[in-house]
DNA sequence: ATCACACTCCCATTCAATGGGAATCGCATT
DNA sequence: AATGCGATTCCCATTGAATGGGAGTGTGAT
């Protein structure tokens, strides 16, 4: 069953991309039997593949299938420039992240030496109440997915993140009507994220770009360079122009 | 089954990364039913996604689990400062391209504004007989791979591609020897592909790196900056060190 | 209005996945 | 050497889930 499979590829997180199959079968909750038999023919696929200690890992098949994955792809290609040059005024660290499913997903990440602690990696994932880039993104999501969120448990990461709905669903009418997200301390007491939606085609938000600073600082200043930035990209997206489906006739 | 929903990911090709339902379908030889039931199920795992014409896309699951095939991630890595830099120099194509089953994958690709032609593309394939990084990839694989490509038959890209065994034979033995293949029209009359072999840990052959060059010129005069560079790439994997496998005692 | 194409749904059949446990392997410690 | 632990593979009777042909629905084009 491809569940089954699918448990077994969620095994893999960025802190380990390598598991022994006993490992896989815990974390995948599945009988080491069913395992086995289902890693074997994986990597006879080339979905999975076996290093020299015969650790698992993902298999180059995957990353081949994912250079077709286009929507991520697009997004990086047009956003990359624009943010290295944005990336060069703050110095800390620049992120692009997506909706998926219920969390955040950075696509993109830029950062430098020296820069605050920024817990965020490139296909990452932050819960969307905490981050600065969740919080465009929920502001701007279907209203059935912020209820969802809404009568959810909102975990606090730091004493400062937002954990009452009700102070939630106030943010987020802020954001809608700044157009950008501030979160000072709200993931780390050190680290302040700020973030803007990008528009791509049909104006409609496809992304959430955003700015991780010290907190100390007047970060407010940098909310000009990251709209004017969203809008570069959003420009090489095609935002303005009508929404693709159809050309006028 | 799971070789159903591999030959369904296999509809995919880089010229067509969106298909309908029905195209995977045909392309995949599976029945429209079951094709429909599991693209639902792929689409419900984030593997696939549906875009605003319901075409099926690889999806940013896909993606999000490719970030952690650390091969090739490791190893494009390494390579594209060395890359970008032979690259600026020769001002055609420079390519990076691994092994995996029967053919060259290509994981990395530098490309010019007027570069000669080139039918390469990042997470493309081509044959091992064909292309001169297969020629070098072929040359250092296993004999149990040789023997299999020598006894198949070697289809023709030009007039100028290798297609006789023995004749294929010689040339990986030239190509151990000099360290070095060259295949002046092979794949297209109006381009020359060299590549050299980069040797990572244990001083085994990990990839190859290439360049695309109009073949009137003395391509020879490119080999020693590929050399160079492919040396360059080798230290940053560990060249020269022993295997992993084991630190000696 | 009609056709062509893309897709979804249904349901009786059947075949292939399941998983507990025993056997094996390989490494590390005593 | 011997012992032990963890990882892995193998086996096989059971069962339940995937299968797919074809009918039915929807959409867009002529």
């Amino acid at each position: 069953m491809l569940s089954r499979a699918v448990r077994i590829f969620g095994a893999f997180d960025p802190e380990n991309p390598a598991l022994t199959l006993t490992e896989i079968s815990r974390r995948a909750c599945l009988p080491l039997a069913t395992t086995g038999r289902m890693v074997d023919e994986l990597v006879r696929h080339g979905l999975l593949q076996r290093d020299a200690r015969r650790y698992v890992r993902i298999g180059v098949r995957m990353w081949e299938l994912a250079q077709r994955a286009s929507p991520t792809l697009d997004l990086r290609e047009a956003a990359m420039p624009f943010m290295e040059d944005a990336q060069a005024v703050v110095g800390h660290s620049t992120q692009l992240g997506v909706l998926d499913g219920e969390e955040v997903l950075f696509v993109e990440r830029l950062s430098a030496p020296g820069a605050v602690v920024n817990i965020t990696k490139i296909a990452g994932r932050l819960p969307l109440h905490a981050s600065s880039a969740g919080l465009v993104l929920l502001a701007h999501a279907p209203a059935e997915l912020q209820d969802r969120i809404l009568t959810r448990p909102l975990p606090a990461m730091t004493p400062d993140t937002i954990t009452d709905p009700a102070m939630l669903r106030a943010t987020l009418a802020e954001v809608r009507q700044r157009g950008c997200a501030f979160c000072p301390g709200h993931i780390h007491p050190d680290a302040t994220g700020i973030a803007v939606p990008v528009r791509g085609a049909g104006d409609r938000v496809v992304a959430a770009l955003g700015f991780v600073v010290p907190n100390d600082e007047q970060a407010w200043w940098r909310t000009g360079l990251l709209q004017a930035t969203a809008r570069g990209i959003g420009r090489r997206l095609g935002a303005g122009a009508a929404t693709v489906t159809r050309p006028s006739p």
